[in-house]
DNA sequence: ACACTTCTTGAGCGATCACTCAAAAAAGAA
DNA sequence: TTCTTTTTTGAGTGATCGCTCAAGAAGTGT
């Protein structure tokens, strides 16, 4: 439940390991972001604090700021490394991969339903809620987050206007309604992941959505 | 989506109202606790500072705490009466007074896509929403709602499983998976909600929810 | 009038928040 | 070696966090 953009298209890693001049890191930025994703995913943006981040990261305030900019910053990165991994763009691959919109759905469902709970990560979705309690102050991450959701609600509706056009869905099916019907499910499943539900439940939950399939 | 338990049958108002000692109270508790709950619906528990309750509810830090004990006895009851307002009880109410588990379920999905878009309050739900990001010192805020809402997952169970028994679904039901489902939709139009969604298609949401039904 | 009780007030507590900065350290370039 | 560049370090910034408390104010009881 992330982005719905094609997995990879950059240059991948970059011309050649140009050796630059200076001290040069003691981190791996990689493995930084990672450790700060987990905390982020796990408790939201203004319930991590720098102090929890310089701890789980191994590195000195002075070190974060000067290679993230700030925690806002950090964040954002954290959001768009979380959007190409493969738990946050599993809802892109799926509707890239599969050719039938049914088969996308449900397909989608059914990911959603092994993934959310797995526990080689936190819990659901860091998109669905890493910014569900903010201060007026970081409003801005709140908005960032729900644009990314509604980004992807719009998404769907377009696979299905494309697939009531194919003939796929009936003439009086509605490609707005459903997919706002899917993300409904999509981000309660994020939230029942949250609150304990194993992978059978969630799969049983899966089924049952798509039982309302036109 | 809260307290699934009868509407009310406490002794109602105190046998009378006895004057008492000492200098009277300059705040109204019931407009009092109505600001807080705005406040925590809205943003959640821990985005709530003190600072922010104090100067909603007209009192100094010494008043909140002198009436409501801390921040943390002022959200317990917040939540109780949240319970037993019309918003947040309206899912036990649809169970206890409707007679069929489909119009029961029917009704809750319905009338949660008129409520939770509802400009008069926050939107969405406050039990689903305002201790999702918490840091790990105030977990048990966090555990307390989640508590509230598996407790009434399983309420929906004994509701269907009843209806199993009843007749009203067929023996292949499975209640548990039905009731992690309605659940699910629940929380997710509380999710929507929050991230615009209007009245009218969050009832379309609904409508598709319900064909799911066996 | 006076005591007693309860509530309000405003200042302020230690802890933590996100964040900064000068100095030291570690590399390549000259 | 010396200079330049970049990163790390550790101390510390002002602001805000939840919360406390002594003093005063506003009632009832006698």
């Amino acid at each position: 439940m992330t982005e719905a953009a094609t997995p990879d298209s950059a240059p991948a890693a970059g011309p050649a390991p140009r050796p630059r001049r200076g001290r040069p890191p003691a981190f791996d930025r990689e493995e930084a972001l990672s450790a700060a994703t987990r905390l982020f995913w796990e408790r939201g943006y203004e319930a991590t604090s720098v102090t929890d981040l310089t701890a789980a990261m191994g590195i000195r305030p002075g070190s974060l700021y000067a290679a993230f900019g700030d925690k806002r910053s950090l964040f954002e990165e954290v959001v768009r490394r979380y959007g190409r991994s493969p738990v946050g763009a599993f809802v892109g691959v799926a509707l890239a991969e599969e050719t039938g919109a049914r088969a996308a759905f449900a397909r989608i469902l059914r990911e959603a339903a092994a993934i959310y709970p797995d526990p080689t990560h936190p819990a659901g979705c860091l998109v669905i809620s890493a910014a569900t309690n903010v201060t007026p102050q970081d409003a801005g991450v709140q908005a960032l987050l729900r644009d990314l959701r509604n980004r992807n609600r719009q998404v769907f509706e377009d696979r299905l206007l494309a697939a009531r056009q194919d003939g796929e869905l009936p003439p009086g099916a509605d490609p707005k309604a459903l997919a706002g019907y899917i993300a409904t499910v999509i981000q309660g499943m994020s939230q029942q992941a949250r609150d304990g539900a194993t992978t059978e439940e969630l799969g049983r939950v899966a089924e049952l959505a798509l039982r309302a399939w036109p």
